[in-house]
DNA sequence: GGAATGATGGGATACGGTTTCCGCACCGAT
DNA sequence: ATCGGTGCGGAAACCGTATCCCATCATTCC
């Protein structure tokens, strides 16, 4: 008799509490459980009774160790105050719980040491994937960096997912889902250009950030193709804030005024340029015209409302889980398959008030 | 010899392998890695070496099932898109993370049937506790919901945490996280009051939600303590949304056009408002002042930048996961203590550009 | 009417660690 | 030289669930 715990013990009830009080084993508790096993009426009653007096939960714990369980996937990022991200999650986790699956959430704050912890505490989870979002610095060591943690979780049966990042070289075991960083921001340059503005005010965003390379080498592209020479005196460096927006116009107003269009590496940068532009007297887009990027709902909140271009944010977070769930059905029948481990998503830009025909000094 | 799966097999190596291949029992790699227990240096070596060689991690599930564990908490939320939710995820997560915990995420989406699937999905999980954001819908069931969401947690040694959420009745074994709603509504009214306003739009939020509720309990209560007449035909009810602040200014200007003043439920409400005035061809503040609720990055990007007030989000968070950390090494000492169970943050009115005395119609 | 067949329920074991209990070896002391 | 103590490593018992394998019983077919 006191053998086991008393029945009415402290802690959460087992299968085994269950079995016992509703006078059956412990295995046709599992199986009126999870379902997937021929059971009498009377049986499942008789079970379900007791789970319901007992306020029965599985441990989900004991369940993956014995081979079922939810699959999880965990979501990896460096700050979880972005908009931007806020819709990827969404996306993520929307198509997670679709499936019935979990997500977990871990912050980076840009420190790649607790980059690896977390990575190796998602691997300890046994989550399904780890999905990595957010532009990632140039940094020699980024490939290597990545190979490993890549490595590391397909040994360990996981996998990982590189959200607006760039894909990794060679063969290695990880999946990318990608928007048209560069094409945006071509396209909106180009718009800029095609309504007559020469002289552009550039702020891509960190120069190590592989997001600002492209929209910054998006931007040169579109140039060219214009045939207007492209002055490396007006691109400003900074980080994705409002404040760096605000000042790098406001420094470009006193040393290089003769701008007439500000290509905003972001939404939120965007926001700070046209504060800054307005302090110092000049309407947008009268006197100068104002541009974006990420197309998060800020843009259309400003006014004047802010033409930008367009990212699939949520789309690519759904993207990716639903990569990640492909493959786990898949099996290993397709694998090693180059394809569908790239995946690019279109950008395009969406034209809202912030944008006019040069009329300052034109 | 195949008595267990090769060591060198497809899965995640287990810490047999380990131990095989170290040359010492599974105890001692156990010993090793978990530190509890004194090891001797070359055992430590020899075992440290073999665990770098196969890149092994622990077992998550197995751990917790023997006792040990990362203790985590698990995050529900109607929509992680809001910024007010971000703030206060971010202040989770980061006092999680400090004390190496792990964080879960889950939207509810307002779906009530969703919200109890996943209480109980976090119970499987055994998480040490469930923090529940946002503002609830006044229904009468709400009480007995969470009630029976309480206990039930409660009775499988986890916690349930309402944080922005109204405390609940009687002995129920909750801890809530709040903050000075109706006092933050009150100065924001106030703070019109006293620069003249008299016929202010009030645009709270839903009727049903208890923060709509609060906020504009806390505004009628500045307009009696001025002595001023409350119209209640300048109430808006509706979403907390963009559209919705746009929308209902658009009508009042029609319907009701004397106001002088705009009190959002929301900053993204006010953000909406500005907007509707300007497209009707009246600046603000000079011929209407807006004040929001929130004090959201938004608040500070707009143009004339929004007084709103401030709430303390992410030490929301902190404070409501520092409560469980707490209870949890307090243990069953200080239990059933009433104190520290409803713990109340304050709010104050941060004063920008967005309110000037009334000059329209004086 | 007996045997083959299918539908169910029970017992035992595996999953991967942690932890308690023991025993062994080595130390100094008498 | 023997004894007692101490420090460290090993064997085994769990943690809670899923599942494989077998026993049982009712049903149906020959």
């Amino acid at each position: 008799m006191s053998q086991r715990k008393a029945t009415s013990d402290a802690g959460r009830a087992t299968i085994r509490d269950v079995a016992e009080r509703a006078g059956v084993s412990v295995a046709s508790v599992s199986r009126v459980l999870s379902g997937n096993y021929p059971v009498s009426e009377e049986l499942r009653r008789r079970v379900m009774k007791v789970v319901r007096d007992l306020d029965y939960v599985t441990n989900a714990h004991a369940r993956s160790l014995a081979g079922g369980g939810t699959p999880t996937v965990a979501i990896l990022i460096n700050n979880i105050t972005g908009a931007a991200f806020a819709h990827v999650a969404k996306g993520v986790e929307g198509a997670a719980t679709l499936r019935g699956w979990l997500s977990l959430v871990g912050t980076t704050g840009d420190d790649p040491e607790r980059e690896l912890a977390l990575v190796n505490l998602m691997r300890q989870q046994g989550v399904a994937a780890v999905i990595l979002l957010g532009g990632a610095y140039d940094y020699d060591e980024y490939q290597l960096r990545m190979a490993r943690f890549a490595r590391s979780l397909d040994a360990a049966g996981s996998h990982l997912v590189l959200v607006g990042r760039p894909p990794l070289e060679g063969d290695v075991p990880a999946t990318t889902v990608d928007y048209d960083n560069e094409g945006g921001a071509y396209a909106m340059a180009s718009h800029l250009l095609s309504a007559g503005h020469r002289r552009v005010l550039v702020l891509p965003g960190h120069a190590e950030l592989t997001t600002a390379q492209g929209r910054l080498r998006g931007a040169q592209r579109a140039f060219e193709a214009y045939g207007v020479p492209f002055d490396p005196g007006l691109v400003r460096h900074g980080p994705y804030d409002y404040d760096h927006g605000y000042e790098a116009v406001e420094a470009a107003l006193h040393e290089t005024p003769d701008f007439t269009a500000v290509l905003a590496g972001t939404d939120v940068v965007a926001a700070g340029a046209m504060q800054a532009l307005r302090a110092a007297g000049l309407r947008v887009p009268e006197d100068v015209s104002v541009v974006g990027y990420d197309d998060i709902p800020l843009a259309s909140q400003l006014t004047p409302q802010l033409t930008t271009v367009h990212v699939p944010y949520e789309e690519m977070g759904r993207v990716a889980l639903r990569a990640v769930a492909d493959r786990r059905e898949g099996g290993a029948g397709r694998r090693k398959g180059a394809d569908g481990d790239h995946l690019i998503l279109g950008t395009h830009v969406v034209v809202r008030n912030s944008v006019q025909p040069p009329g300052r000094r034109g």
